[in-house]
RNA sequence: GGGAGCUUAGCUCAGUUGGUUUAGAGCAUCUGCCUUACAAGCAGAGGGUCGGGGGUUCGACUCCCUCAGCUCCCACCA
């Protein structure tokens, strides 16, 4: 293509669908297994109803890098991407959904109400995945899941009978979280304390058979006394032992309830008299169980109060907060409010506040199946990055708690448990299984007369086996696709779900395919926006990701938002990161214009200084291969972006480039050009992962290997699937000597520009050496960039020039009468001054006998040097100013 | 109430087992340039007593103690 026919500025809206469709069309993200070696990623399954936010945006970009690094790396590279049917999620949205058509669910039966979330998932699910077409994900689609699909849910059930026949799930009765607003119990982790400034109520509870005596408690929760069972102060409380045996009547429910005494009582907090409410609250639970309290429900499901005690009936809980404190206040036993700070726990899903509830609930039993789980962290058989995760990690094994797997929904897979109309119960896939298993104790039953369990499973009782189950592990563990594929290679997900996920998928593992089910678990930081809020769609700060690809093209996006996201920590979002993303993609495609443009001559001979500039850089971007390298095996994507950022725009462009460079419309040698265009594609390749489409669009623009060096019958291969770069020897001492060229290139840039003498204006550079060997190597360039005549070595100093020092070798570079012999004295001595300090430095630690004889022969060397360097320039300093005097 | 972690330039972060001249980077800032690849750019410059205090050491951003501030996780104190 030639220059004229290539825009300006880089577009990315004309070339990413191109691109993506040609990969699609190419097979390229599709794998199967083969004799490669497998590199796999299985995505963190988004809610099969959510929309892209800028969460999913971080972690799939990192998962994409690493899949295309990989699969270029030559290994079989497979994501597989899916979504979770995340059951209280999505149940709410269609119930919500229903509502506003003028259903009640409540009218519903179970499989029309199915009927209805099947539909919206047909809808609404997997707008996430085409989605993240756009951001460029290469997942292998083919093999997309869904935690609903039928083999994903046998896997489950399957799953679930197994844990029941080894005895570690069991139903009973506890108390559980409450979601009145999901209508459905929640596990532990499902609930999120916050701290709430609310209030705490005195009431006075006047005491039977005797006039005009109370006792005052303090709670936070008023209306809640009409479930009170009992008043409980500390046996060792001197200021309530008079009670013992005594009752107390409950203001306005005029309930006479037992005064006990129990060590759990705080003497110091509020009255030192509490009161018990069993069936609200799991402390007061446990001291009615040990004091054979009596336990009074007075909340509905929904939260608001039944009818038990007849007051408030069918009033909200807050309503009735309210309601109640007025009309205590005017009976009389309101004594006092304060305002008081507690922690409230709230549903994780719909933000209700949790009810502490007595149900009936199945729980699966942690304790030793957690073990090995806790080992293989431990011991780095997993991987955490950032390794500080392992802490948090043990600290929840080694205290987890029974897991309450049941949930009163409908959207999600059904309890094996089946019933019989005694209450027998079995566990068993199939209703027909059941009824065989029943009948054996009850030969009379018939099968219409057994029930299925009504509630649902978990949803993280099936994502918890997503690496094992998308490739139908756990039902067919011999399967090819298995064994050949996991245990995955590495995941990226979010330390919010380290418990809720990732915990369990290794105990999973462990359990299921007695391996671990990743080697690495990369954990990325929340996104939040430049206030360090978190992003979320009630506050409105999070920007829609597709309008950023939009503006800034997907590459753009995603070099943004890898640019300061190192691993575990936070992203502060701004979209001038994204910006920068953008700007860094019109810069690589200015360079591709610039290498584009050049007429190619074959009779010219190859500059010096293009012979020495392609050493350099070849030098260079190996130095830098190796970091990118060891940046990617410490799993420090930031890190290895911004290197290979600073290779390109720096080094690459800034300097090799312009070295290289013929003059405006000259022609560029073949052997140089031909070079060029090499790095050029080793560049390409090392952005690839990063930045896949303007990569893939430049690549072929320039055309491939083939084409490059005229050798026709070259496949046409394209860059997604091209060999990543790898690091080779060089020659570290170019890198070195080149490092004094740009010095001494920055300082004649310098004067230039404070003597105000254009670039076009040719300068003669004097060189003197002193006390060391000056380097020529990389005069020629020296030449080149800076413009000069002449460069050429005296042995005088000389008069009305501009000078500096590099190392201990004086430059000069004769300006006439626009020497300013004031400015150049003060230059000097600001020099002076600093070498003086560094030989202080340097003297002070030599001199000093303990340093000489115990730091190491080295650093004395280094001292040394330090001392002899500082030594020598100042005297070429002090020279100079003799002269200028 | 326990536990973990953090505090280095205006912002976001590097800084490997204490010793690489005067502690680095990107962005932002300032100055000068529309120099035919690129103003979404080029060139140059400024900016930090490494949170405070104490200690160990010949030597501390790095190790120890202490104080302060921030963050996260866990926990049934009304």
């Amino acid at each position: 293509m030639k220059n004229d026919e290539i825009a300006l500025k880089y577009s990315p809206q004309d070339i990413e669908d191109k691109w993506y469709s040609h990969w699609l069309e190419k097979k390229y993200f599709h794998s199967e297994p083969d004799d490669r070696e497998p590199y796999c990623i299985v995505m963190p399954p988004p809610n099969v109803t959510g929309v892209l936010h800028m969460g999913h945006m971080l972690n799939n970009t990192i998962q994409d890098v690493l899949i295309r690094r990989a699969r270029m790396q030559d290994k079989n590279a497979c994501w597989v991407p899916g979504t979770d049917h995340a059951s209280i999620a999505t149940e709410a949205k269609v119930v919500a959904k229903l509502k506003e058509e003028g259903i009640d669910k409540k009218d519903l039966s179970r499989e029309e109400f199915l009927k209805h979330a099947w539909e919206w998932k047909e809808k609404h699910g997997g707008i996430i995945l085409e989605q993240l077409k756009k951001l460029g994900a290469s997942c292998d689609w083919k093999r997309t899941k869904f935690t609903m699909d039928e083999d994903l849910y046998e896997s489950v059930i399957d799953v679930f009978i197994d844990l029941y026949n080894k005895g570690l799930i069991y139903r009973g009765v506890r108390m559980v979280n409450w979601d009145p607003s999901a209508l459905t119990a929640v596990s532990d982790e499902e609930v999120i304390h916050k701290e709430i400034q609310s209030k705490l109520y005195h009431l006075k509870y006047p005491i039977v058979g005797e006039k005009d005596a109370f006792v005052t408690i303090a709670t936070t929760r008023p209306e809640t006394i009409l479930g009170d069972t009992a008043v409980c102060c500390h046996p060792e409380d001197e200021r309530f032992l008079h009670l013992k045996g005594k009752s107390v009547i409950i203001p306005l429910v005029n309930r006479e309830i037992p005064i006990i005494f129990d060590e759990y009582v705080d003497r110091e907090f509020g009255t030192g008299c509490l009161k018990i409410t069993p069936a609200h609250d799991i402390n007061d639970y446990h001291i009615g169980i040990k004091h054979k309290l009596p336990s009074v429900d007075i909340f509905n499901d929904n939260g608001t109060i039944n009818e038990k005690i007849g007051l408030y009936a069918g009033k909200d809980r807050f309503d009735v907060r309210k309601e109640i404190a007025v009309d205590l206040e005017k009976s009389g036993y309101l004594v006092k409010v304060e305002d008081y700070v507690n922690k409230v726990g709230f549903s994780e899903r719909t933000n209700a506040v949790i009810e502490p509830k007595l149900s009936l609930q199945w729980f699966l039993n942690m304790q030793d199946i957690a073990k090995p789980a806790l080992d293989v962290v431990m011991n780095d058989t997993v991987q955490f990055h950032p390794a500080k995760f392992k802490n948090t990690y043990r600290h929840w094994m080694e205290n987890v708690k029974d897991w309450n797997i049941s949930r009163q929904l409908w959207w999600g897979q059904r309890i094996p448990a089946f019933y019989a109309p005694n209450g027998e119960v079995v566990v068993a896939k199939t209703k027909e299984e059941a009824f065989e298993k029943l009948k054996m104790e009850n030969g009379e039953l018939r099968i219409e007369d057994v029930r299925q369990d009504e509630d649902v499973l978990d949803t993280w009782f099936s994502s918890w086996l997503w690496p094992i189950s998308v490739f139908d592990g756990i039902r067919n563990p011999d399967n090819k696709d298995f064994k050949y594929y996991y245990p995955t290679s590495d995941l990226v997900s979010a330390p919010d779900i380290l418990f809720f996920w990732i915990a369990r998928m290794i105990i999973a593992g462990l359990e299921y395919s007695h391996k671990i089910p990743f080697k690495n678990v990369y954990l990325t930081g929340m996104v939040r926006d430049k206030l360090g809020r978190k992003m979320s769609k009630s506050l409105g700060n999070s920007p829609d990701p597709l309008d950023l690809i939009r503006i800034y093209g997907a590459d753009g996006v995603r070099v943004g938002m890898l640019l300061t996201s190192p691993a575990g920590n936070d992203l502060p979002f701004d979209e001038t990161l994204c910006e920068q993303g953008r700007n860094f993609c019109n810069k690589i495609w200015n360079a591709m214009r610039l290498v584009n443009g050049w007429e190619v001559s074959n009779t010219i001979e190859q500059p010096e200084y293009a012979k020495i500039s392609i050493d350099w850089f070849d030098a260079k971007l190996n130095e830098q291969l190796a970091i990118i390298e060891d940046h990617f095996a410490k799993y420090r994507l930031s890190d290895a972006l911004m290197a290979t950022y600073k290779l390109v725009w720096d080094d690459f462009c800034s300097w090799y480039l312009e070295m290289i460079k013929p003059a405006y419309l000259q022609p560029i040698d073949s052997d140089t050009r031909l070079i060029t265009l090499s790095f050029f594609d080793e560049l390409l390749q090392l952005l690839h992962p990063f930045m896949p489409f303007i990569t893939e669009e430049i690549w072929h623009i320039l055309g491939v290997d083939g084409k490059k060096f005229g050798i026709e019958d070259e496949p046409d291969d394209d860059i997604i699937i091209s060999e990543f770069p790898k690091s080779e020897v060089f020659d570290e001492s170019l890198i070195v000597k080149f490092e004094i060229a740009q010095q001494i290139i920055t300082e004649i840039r310098t004067i230039r520009k404070e003597k105000n003498i254009p670039q076009k204006d040719a300068l003669t550079l004097f060189v003197k050496k002193n006390n060391e060997q000056p380097e020529t190597l990389f005069d020629s360039v020296i030449q080149k960039l800076c413009n000069l005549e002449k460069l050429e070595n005296i042995s005088k100093k000389l008069e009305n020039a501009s000078t500096f020092i590099v190392k201990s070798t004086e430059y000069f570079i004769p300006l006439g009468d626009k020497i300013d012999k004031e400015a150049e004295k003060t230059k000097l001595l600001s020099e002076l001054k600093q070498a003086e300090n560094l030989l202080h430095s340097t003297q002070s630690k030599l001199s000093n006998e303990r340093f000489v004889s115990s730091a190491p022969e080295q650093v004395i060397t280094l001292e040394r040097k330090k001392q002899s360097d500082a030594q020598q320039k100042i005297d070429v300093i002090n020279k100079q100013l003799e002269q200028l005097n």
